[in-house]
RNA sequence: UGGGGUAUAGCCAAGUGGUAAGGCACCGGUUUCUGGUAUCGGCAUUCCCAGGUUCGAAUCCUGGUACCCCAGCCA
């Protein structure tokens, strides 16, 4: 993680550190603070490498903060799957786990300090009568008639709604600031709301549970977090949170810094969205590789390394933007490109004999794990009279510079000898079912004299090569924002074709595979072992991503 | 004339009065037993627009324009 300390500075990094010149904070400390109401996303790990990015280069602790004001939407399978995430991802918050739901006590004692200086009031105004006094963006709002109601009054009828008396929703305790704000933030926002449910931490100690303005820059306080970075839609809470902070005793006096939102084309990041698309079925959960989740990304074969690079890459900065999805393929392709051993494997298979070459003789060659890293050892590739090229590499009527296979025509196999092509044999229905191939003996770790083969193409024995499902995935949607128009529902722009599923025959190795591992499959893409598959005994490879394709590209232009 | 923000290449993004970093994508050369990798080169006379200040402006001033966020007892 060093590199990422080397990165780019942006203007938070630029912030904190005038902060720290100017004597405002000694130190940094920051928080992550996610809501247990689903699975992180590619939008969070940007927020993840930042927050404890910052800690990491300040010298400063970047806290886990769980923000569970909402026991209706939150579940505890959320928290272990988040906390998973972020330590797969390589981080480590500092002590433990923390809850805004630690600091609930404190919090009502707050609610009643402001009540005593006249600062918040209980309504007894319901939703819609408060959207309705609450006036519009161009209008100011009017004052509750409970607005004045006394201190003595509103104390008590707090304390009654922490105890369960009223019925949810029959009163909320707000703050008494500006009903003629610009801020629509600052007219009168709700403080405590009442809530008869068990709460994932607290059980059933509290009837009422404290609004997101209420509980997180007291929360932030309270840790002594000096930068609260959060995004963007934030922004116009700020003076809320300031306020917050000045009405009431804290301890410290955080600040809040917004950024941009992590948008990516070709997915969406709205976890409201992406529960639909598990909730509905449209993918296997959470964790299903197209999903953009930390989960799915993980299980489609995605390394730490190459999602905090992909977060170094894309920078922080306020204007809205939308990232190409060609970086994040750039970030896992450089990394596994350097780290991913590699292996041949036939996707769709295309059956050749090799007729000078004698039904029991077998020969097998040493090839290296890795072309340049020599610690990945060497693994052991057979070579039988009868074996599988994968039909891409095959056309009876070549278009010019295909470097393959074509009737008459000449092609290396990968690690071991050029073959020629003499014969095809079809089907009844004109399929190429078999190719009889020569074998020039006279190959092997060098070039013939006198013609020149560019073709290489990876090839298994039949007899040895190992039979594995492969899932080739491609993006969810088939639009670049699938989120983009209001009046089409993102569903409608559904890739049907984002999985592929090939009946594909690799190298022996790879039977030898562990939950997770990754390869290069050699002229193909990278694929990742799935855990989920192999617990049940079956060996599936997700493809995390394709090789660049300069081939199909120039075909595409021709 | 509601409030708050943002505009630098196809996409991200540095730049804070001294003459437009870097990455992705794209295009071309070289190397190559992966049409991959590596490597070399190209890719903004101009920074949303129009005026102004200045020896000098993406940076300062004035006036526009476009886009994003806010009217949950969600976060």
């Amino acid at each position: 993680m060093s590199q990422d300390s080397a990165s780019a500075p942006n203007f938070i990094r630029n912030q904190i550190r005038e902060d720290l010149d100017a004597g405002h904070s000694a130190s940094v400390v920051t928080r992550f603070p996610p809501e247990p109401n689903g699975f992180l996303h590619i939008g969070h790990a940007k927020s993840i490498c930042l927050n404890f990015g910052l800690a990491e280069q300040f010298g400063g602790a970047c806290h886990l903060r769980f923000d569970d004001t909402n026991p209706e939407k939150e579940e505890q399978v959320y928290i272990d799957a988040i906390k998973q995430d972020i330590e797969w991802l390589g981080f480590d918050w500092a002590g433990e786990v923390r809850f805004a739901s630690d600091y609930f006590d404190q919090l009502y004692a707050w609610a009643q300090h402001l009540v005593r200086n006249d600062k918040a009031y209980v309504d007894d105004l319901n939703a819609e009568q408060m959207r309705e006094y609450r006036g519009t963006l161009t209008e100011a709002g009017r004052p509750s008639p409970c607005r004045d109601r006394s201190v003595e009054e509103n104390l008590d009828l707090l304390e009654r709604m922490r105890t369960g008396e009223f019925a949810e929703g029959e009163k909320s305790l707000r703050a008494k600031i500006d009903m003629a704000a610009p801020n629509i933030n600052l007219r009168d926002p709700v403080l405590y709301r009442i809530r008869h449910a068990t709460h994932h931490q607290t059980g059933d100690t509290w009837k009422i549970y404290p609004s997101y303005d209420f509980t997180h820059g007291q929360s932030d306080a309270i840790e002594g977090v000096t930068h609260s970075v959060c995004t963007l839609e934030f922004e116009d809470h700020r003076p809320l949170y300031e306020w917050f902070l000045a009405n009431l005793p804290v301890p410290t006096t955080p600040r809040q810094i917004e950024f941009a939102r992590l948008n990516l084309n070709y997915t969406v990041t709205s976890k409201r969205k992406l529960k639909l698309l598990v909730d509905q079925g449209v993918v296997d959960g959470w964790d299903d590789p197209r999903m953009p989740t930390i989960a799915g990304m993980r299980r489609r074969g995605y390394t730490p390394a190459s999602l905090r690079k992909f977060c170094d890459m894309i920078g922080v900065a306020r204007a809205a933007s939308t990232v190409d999805i060609h970086m994040l393929y750039h970030a896992i392709r450089s990394d596994l490109e350097d780290n991913a051993p590699r292996a041949m494997c036939v996707m769709k298979p295309l059956k050749v004999v090799l007729t000078n070459w004698d039904a029991e003789r077998e020969e097998v060659f040493e090839v290296p794990g890795h072309p340049a890293r020599d610690d990945m050892g060497v693994r052991r590739l057979p070579l039988t009279r009868t074996l599988w090229i994968d039909q891409d590499d095959f056309m009876e009527h070549p278009p010019k510079k295909f470097f393959r296979l074509s009737p008459g025509g000449e092609v290396r196999l990968r690690n071991a000898y050029i073959i020629r092509c003499d014969e095809i044999v079809k089907d009844e229905s004109g399929n190429v079912v078999e190719l009889q191939c020569s074998v020039d003996l006279d190959t092997l770790g060098k070039n013939p004299e006198g013609r020149k083969v560019k073709g290489v193409i990876h090839w298994v024995s039949e007899q040895y090569g190992v039979p594995v499902e492969v899932r080739n995935y491609d993006n969810l949607f088939q639009v670049e924002a699938p989120d983009k128009d209001r009046d089409v529902d993102f569903l409608e722009h559904l890739n049907a074709d984002s999985l592929e599923v090939l009946n594909a025959i690799g190298e022996p190795a790879l039977a030898e595979a562990g939950a997770e591992d990754r390869f290069q499959f050699e002229r193909v893409g990278y694929f990742c072992a799935d855990r989920h598959a192999l617990e049940d005994g079956s060996l599936v490879f997700n493809r995390t991503v394709s090789l660049k394709d300069g081939w199909s590209k120039a075909q595409k232009k021709a």
